[in-house]
DNA sequence: CTGAAAGCGCTTACAG
DNA sequence: CTGAAAGCGCTTACAG
């Protein structure tokens, strides 16, 4: 029943020629005559034949396997992600291990140590940070790793962002410019250079205006407590009027928050977001929010990812795109 | 610069014995004295030496790679699941090679190939179907596949699903005896199975109570399709007073197009999905649905994939699992 | 261009 | 329990 493998001994007796024959026409530019490759590559299909990738990586030293690593995956921001960078990866010939990591170092220890036992060519995170011994160990194995949408201060590694902190720069002039003066802030996550980088260009944005922000709280990239945060700053004896929220995903429970309190949103209260998430757009919410533009950060990284691997002795580069600020009902540009 | 890889011929030299020991120690199963352990595992442990999954996959046929095959990541379901079912392998010393495919047989296809290229020892597929020649091919290669919340009649491939018929049912029964008479159904797709259980169940309930629907339209799964025929049924000469929509993903989009024309939620027009995804719980759409039970699911997904791959002569399996109505605002138990 | 041979890093009979 | 040896399916110098 079982279909017997075949290999590259079978293709080599069944086309009179040597196994070592059969392996260079398989082999992207090895020289081989044009007999024999039409006699290997009739062989080849009559048996169904495929190069075992497993032996080839072992010999070569190139599995032509990507480790994705990912927390967040309630963010809807990274299933997008994830189903772009696979399906660009793919097209590129190569395979994606995924890694689900909790967001701790200790999750990401142990996922890094069996990447680096696959042999992966390279790593993508995305949304995770790395501690700098962890950094050490992928470069001292030769592996090159770029960060997506996370920054990492001082540690020599290739990362693909937006432009967050002109991004915050221009919810501060959006909101100011609509007449706001009561504007709070509601971040990421200190421990986070995108969080701060947001905040950083917000705060500024604010200062350049002669406003200061009157809240200024983190929301963890987790919906409670986000929502938390809102309750406090709406309870307050003068709350804001408008708040930007770091990323959309906390948007939504703002949002919610802010209706269970029975403010209209967009009228009563101006929210702005972050990442124009495909949700961000539907009717329940209508998101004002700075745009990430996706795809050309997913083309962005996996072009640097696979120049990285193709010379090792490549710079690091952090590049930053920019994107786009989308006004929609929950902020408009005037109160 | 590059960290030299260690092998178990370094880690024999330094712990003084066969390479063959060294070898057996990281075996399970495999009998070593309580000495030669211990040597080995100093030395390993000094070197910091650890096997290479590639070279033990290639003699031993077995790669500890899962094939995971998804699509519609933008339908919150399934990232939840690929998370969930992500961690559980890893939990089980199983790595995810995971695939992001167009729903075409062509591009499942590729993937397929792929997947065999890389010997991966069993593949999850979470909504897609399979045509039945890649079927017997999975077969004919002796990998175990587990379908994920899709059924294939007669393929003879396991899958784990939620109750779909039984879903269906609880949906009518509610419907009715909340007083609606006048009843819709948006579906799925009448090409997946998952789907027409839910819909014959649904028909088949209301049937039972003597109510025929007012409507029946695919939505196929897609935001659009839903929205548009939402529009249809509403803009009719007798509007239905409820929808049963297919899954959460385009119940969220009638509700969107639900409110644009006008109507209240809940109220003019009671709307019930199916999956309930956490984004059913949050406060902008608070949508009555009926639950597919992830954490079992999964559960069972594992352990179906991973007794087939230990006795592949095991037998496929059909499981379904049972989940609850649950009632939020989008539709109470009265009109 | 081509074949014989070595070797990638392991596991696993085979003898002791 | 343990070592020497064969072999998994390839790639790649090395000679022709």
């Amino acid at each position: 029943m079982l279909e017997a493998k075949v290999t590259s001994q079978d293709v080599a007796r069944l086309a009179g020629v040597s196994q070592s024959a059969v392996s260079r026409v398989f082999t992207p530019g090895a020289s081989a005559s044009k007999a024999t490759i039409a006699k290997v590559r009739a062989a080849a299909e009559q048996l169904g034949y495929r190069p075992n990738p497993l032996a080839r990586a072992m010999i070569t030293g190139k599995s032509r396997i990507i480790g994705l690593v990912v927390a967040y995956l309630d963010n809807q921001f990274y299933p997008a992600a994830l189903e772009r960078l696979s399906n660009a990866l793919q097209d590129k010939g190569y395979h994606i291990l995924v890694f689900t990591a909790a967001n701790s170092q200790d999750g990401i220890e142990r996922v890094i140590n069996d990447l680096m036992d696959y042999q992966v060519d390279g790593i993508i995170t995305a949304s995770v940070a790395m501690s700098s011994d962890l950094t050490a160990r992928c470069a001292g194995a030769g592996i090159p790793v770029v960060l997506f949408n996370r920054g990492q201060p001082g540690a020599g590694l290739s990362s693909v962002t937006s432009a967050n902190v002109e991004g915050g720069r221009k919810v501060a002039r959006f909101l100011v410019g609509a007449g706001h003066s009561q504007i709070a802030h509601i971040a990421g996550w200190q421990g986070a250079l995108t969080g701060r980088d947001r905040q950083r260009g917000f705060v500024e944005g604010l200062a350049d205006l002669g406003v200061e922000a009157c809240g200024l709280i983190d929301g963890m990239y987790d919906r409670d407590t986000a929502a938390a945060a809102a309750r406090v700053l709406l309870d307050g004896a003068a709350p804001p009027t408008a708040i930007f929220v770091g990323n959309d995903h906390m948007a939504f429970a703002v949002i919610d928050q802010a209706r269970a309190m029975g403010r209209v949103v967009g009228r009563d209260v101006a929210i702005v977001g972050y990442d124009d998430v495909p949700l961000a757009a539907w009717g329940a919410y209508d998101l004002t929010t700075v745009r990430q533009p996706l795809n050309r950060m997913v083309e962005a990284t996996v072009e640097t990812l696979l120049a990285q691997i193709a010379d090792p002795a490549r710079a690091s580069q952090q590049i930053e795109i920019d994107g786009p600020l989308v006004v929609r009902t929950s902020a408009r540009g005037e109160i």
